[in-house]
DNA sequence: TCTTGGAGTCTCTTGAAGGAACTCAAAGGA
DNA sequence: TCCTTTGAGTTCCTTCAAGAGACTCCAAGA
């Protein structure tokens, strides 16, 4: 995996990287997500080392982005999504439509949206939050921010 | 890295993590957006090893992520994002979002954008393509598509 | 002919990932 | 009371990727 740390840089890509970008975390984001929640199950789903597992979820729970949970009385433990780590599952949302796009196939996608909101079947789309029209790679320029070569605080 | 690859496994956040999910690939790809396009200005500014980014930019051109352009009549060579690749720069943009709210801390972040649209200031948002209201990690039902449990073809 | 510079390639060392066996603690059954 | 079961890790060993830096190759220009 990466033995580079990237969260001395200041780029807020390359500090993300740093809490989900080890390989199996973005898997592991998902599956909880979508309620597979246990160790076990975690591993038997993803077919990972038990190792790397509790390295990970370990190091999730550090940043905050899971939650670790007893749910009985013996010493058994459930994962959870924190608010911080829902808002991470965006990006698993855009890595899904994405994906669909480029590599399902003639099989079409694997897994479908339906949005609570319109009941549709659907995927996500990038819009500014200013004025709501579609922003994406090609439509921005790039403007030093307040904390350009400062590290975070 | 991830020794196992992900490409077998019937989903598009898996599949597109066997793309760019390897270390490196999402800094790669943020260089190559904002236009630094040659080898060594990748070497020097990531500090990535040449043996490390020499796999990496083979992958990315494989996967038709970047194109790999001659720029001279010297055997020189410069990364130019496909249209593979730009859409996939939706990613960075999420992730920077993220990162912003949650570890840029109090110095604020490091890089803003510019929306060519409206010229503000702005920060991406996800949104239904069908409905255009709000849609994340909590709206969203799954259900199975068409390519579930069959390998992308 | 020699030098320069970009774009890699090679080699060696370190350490992360894979895999499998082992541990531990509490509950429930014989 | 002791034994077994089960979830949740922990330990150990092997393999292979990442880091670091030296080396190569090739064409242009001095």
């Amino acid at each position: 995996m990466q033995r580079t740390s990237f969260s001395g840089m200041a780029c807020s890509i390359a500090r993300t990287l740093d809490v989900i970008g080890e390989p199996w975390s973005p898997l592991i984001l998902r599956d909880v997500w979508v309620g597979m929640s246990r160790f076990e199950q975690l591993q038997a789903d993803l077919g990972i080392s038990r190792k790397v597992l509790t390295e990970r979820l370990n190091h999730l729970v550090e940043q905050g982005v899971l939650e670790r949970r007893p749910y009985d009385a013996r010493p058994r433990y459930e994962y959870l999504l924190t608010p911080k780590g829902l808002e991470l599952v965006d990006l698993l949302m855009v890595m899904k439509s994405w994906g669909d796009r480029w590599l399902a196939g003639s099989a079409g996608p694997p897994v479908l949206y339906r949005h609570h909101a319109c009941g549709q079947i659907a995927d996500v789309e990038l819009r500014c939050d200013r004025c709501g029209e579609p922003m994406r790679g090609g439509d921005v320029d790039l403007l030093p921010g307040p904390g350009v070569a400062k590290t975070a605080t």
